[in-house]
DNA sequence: ATACGACTTAAACCATGGTTTAAGTCAACG
DNA sequence: CGTTGACTTAAACCATGGTTTAAGTCGTAT
């Protein structure tokens, strides 16, 4: 099994490293190893788990949230029904924002088409 | 013409009195009127205005940059172009921060199916 | 030997985006 | 007349999510 140091992981995930030092403080990180130095060894599995918590803070998932799912792995099995609830209702909110944010994108495209026409009538306000 | 005031401006869009009041005072909201008292009278011009600085918002553009756009519209048409050029830069980050939200999405998808599935064969680690 | 680079820690610091508080003004209602 | 409700202000306060700093340890290359 190959093991990865913290810049390895930074640079692999093209987050900094001062950002996964943090993220182990703040519990998201669980059981990462250390050599004899007291330096961090990121196993495969440590990696799989860093990429989870990239992939629920790209999804605006808080800091809270996703200690609190990590925590629930580590405990194991019989978190599953817990996690699975999680998951899908935090899918639910990202979808929401997708869907807002696509939303939105609608009314700023209408402005750009507006100003790559000019199309001011008096009826448009200031905008 | 109707005016609106402060509190029914924060009804209409759903956000706090005193969020549309940080917003004025950070410059989000320029030239809106007062009665006699002092109130805010939010015209429909302004209540565009409202109304775009929220899309704006829930493109996750910062304040900085909402103010920017904003003194741009009320420099007026000169600066047409820089406004045109804005919302097409920030048209590619939303694009991109959807589509990352998208990708993220499809990982905690697959998370979900496992989970319903209970598809532990060894291989998956401890996710 | 020493100097360099990669790492460690705890704690201080920072930006962003509001929210809350305290003290006050005004108009209308009972 | 007084009190209630809607508003005003400036300033203090807060949460979130990091980033930076200072001081130190280790292994390796010159």
């Amino acid at each position: 099994m190959k093991y990865c140091s913290i810049s390895e992981a930074s640079a692999k995930f093209n987050i900094p490293e001062s950002t996964i030092r943090y993220y182990e403080k703040k519990g998201l990180l669980p059981l990462i190893e250390r050599d004899e130095n007291g330096r961090r060894l990121f196993s495969e599995n440590q990696m799989a788990l860093l990429e989870t918590v990239i992939c629920l803070k790209n999804t605006h998932m808080p800091i809270s949230g996703i200690k609190q799912y990590m925590d629930w792995i580590i405990e194991g099995d019989q978190t599953i029904e817990l996690r699975l609830e999680m998951m899908n209702n935090h899918k639910q909110a990202v979808l929401a924002e997708i869907a807002l944010m696509t939303e939105s994108l609608k009314r700023i495209d209408f402005k750009i088409t507006r100003y790559q026409n000019r199309n001011y009538n008096g009826e448009e306000g200031l905008e």
